[in-house]
Formats: C-alpha cells, structure tokens, sequence
DNA sequence: GCATATCATACTAAATTAGTATGAATTAGG
DNA sequence: CCTAATTCATACTAATTTAGTATGATATGC
C-alpha cells in the first residue's frame, strides 16, 4: 500500500496541534494524547524524534510542554516522515545497498532512484503549515 | 522509510526481465527463481498477483511459463505496485476511513489526500518499459 | 514539597511480511 | 500412455517490524 506509519500520522497531527498554538504557548503531550485519545507513551517516544530532528522544541516541567523549533513554513512534511522513519527509500537498494539479490544484474535502478527523488522532493514541497 | 514490500520488488525484477522477451517466447518462472537465487514459491504467490491483475499471461505445462499480459509502454509501475499491496495509501484514513482516532477533528485530510494523489500519479507516469 | 511536565530505557504484544510445504491440474514430447 | 516440466491453489510457519506498555529519573513553577 505504500504506507506511512502510523507513529509518523500521529506526529503529523501533533505537528498540525503546535501549528495552531499562540506564540510562546506550549502544548502539553499529555493533553493532546488525552485529549485524542491515543496512548501518552507511545506519543512520548515518537515526539523524542522529533526533538532530536529539532523539529520541536520543549520546556521541562510545570506549565512546559511543545512548541515548533522553527517557522511552520520553514518545516516540510518530509521533514517529519524522515524524522520518524528515515530517508525514503522505495527499495532496498537505495536504503541497504548490496541487500538485495539483483543488485548487479539490475537495469533498473536508475527509474527507481529517480521515483525515489521525486517522491521525496514531492513531500518536500509541502510544509507543515498546509496541515 | 516510506519503502515498497519485497514482493513488489521482486515483482518489478520479473515484470522487467519479462520485458526482454522475444515475441511469443515463455519465461518459466522456476528459472527465473533459480536463476535470481530467490524463493520459487515465493516468487509463485507473487506472479499469482500479476496474472490476477492481468499484468502478466501464462501458459501452463512443458515449455510453458509467462509473458507480459499486453505491451511494456501500457504498464505502469502504478500497476505493479497496485497489484501486489492494493492502492497507495500514505495514510490509514486513505485506505480505511474511520480508523483514524483524529477524524473527525482532522485538518489535514486534504492536503494528506493530495500527497496520496500525486504519488500514485507519479508510479503511474513510469511505464515498465524502463525497467 | 508537590504537582506537572519532559527525558530515557527496557520490555511485551500485535500485526505484517517473508518464506515454506504440499499436492493438484495441465501440457509437450517421446 | 508416461514422464518431465510447468502453472495453480491452499495452508502453514518463521522472522521482522510496528505498536503499545511500564517504570523511574530529571526538571520546574508555584
């Protein structure tokens, strides 16, 4: 199905929450994971990534939360898929060359590479303040 | 990352030694398996797909095997993929709506819907010919 | 000090994907 | 008619990835 997953849908929508906040106001994650009624835990791990992408930015303890690092315009969606799961890579061959069994008698990777880069320039193109 | 399975990939590889064809010669899919160091029973659910989806058309017995189904620049890797996993799908509200615990307060269906479009329009303008 | 946050790590469970096994049906050629 | 080579069909197991849980430490405002 050619599928994000679902860690990287969640952080788009936690993503488009900060979007919508008032300069200098901060989201808390357990309020939003409540608040969508999906699990605090595991919204705390995806949200890690995203903070060390320096997507996000946080402050510790009461009345703390998050808040985008950058400009919601300046933040692409591809930003956020690779934060959460790496580069794109539409075959193993661009992600783990040598992994696969065709690899020398291959003639195509040139196509695959270039569906590759349009797919990701593609994601590229749309910024979070779309969301 | 964003990745197509396994099987699409070894898919694409068949397809694209099915394009080499001669006119009205067979590719037998045991010596293709062999011949690529890879599962033949895999490969034999894989190909059972593509006959399905009128990709590829076979002939059973000695001296039999497969062949593209119509002409190389008539098939799209939009079709392979589609295929093997089903419809592209970047996110589960695509593929299954309702599943989504953002629904109904999601802002961000549209521009996630145009994303989905303009990658399956993408993998639909590349034709198996370049394989 | 306490309530409310993030931070960090380690674990378990569920789902998907990859791969295997077995046997039936079909066909060309000797 | 027999045999070898092929596709067809179904059911199963193993491996990997993804989803989700648990626990406790660290930081901060009031």
């Amino acid at each position: 199905m050619l599928t994000l997953n679902r860690q990287t849908d969640y952080a788009l929508q936690f993503i488009a929450a900060l979007t919508r906040l008032e300069a200098g106001e901060m989201l808390s994650l357990r309020q939003f994971a409540t608040n969508s009624s999906i699990s605090f835990a595991f919204m705390q791990r995806i949200v890690r990534s995203l903070k060390a992408s320096k997507i996000v930015r946080s402050t510790q303890g009461s009345g703390g939360g998050y808040a985008l690092a950058k400009n919601a315009d300046k933040i692409t969606v591809q930003d956020i898929v690779e934060s959460i799961e790496g580069p794109v890579a539409v075959t193993m061959c661009i992600s783990d060359p040598g992994a696969c069994v065709f690899e020398t008698k291959c003639t195509s990777k040139k196509t695959i590479s270039k569906i590759n880069f349009q797919i990701s320039e593609l994601l590229r193109e749309v910024k979070v303040s779309e969301l």
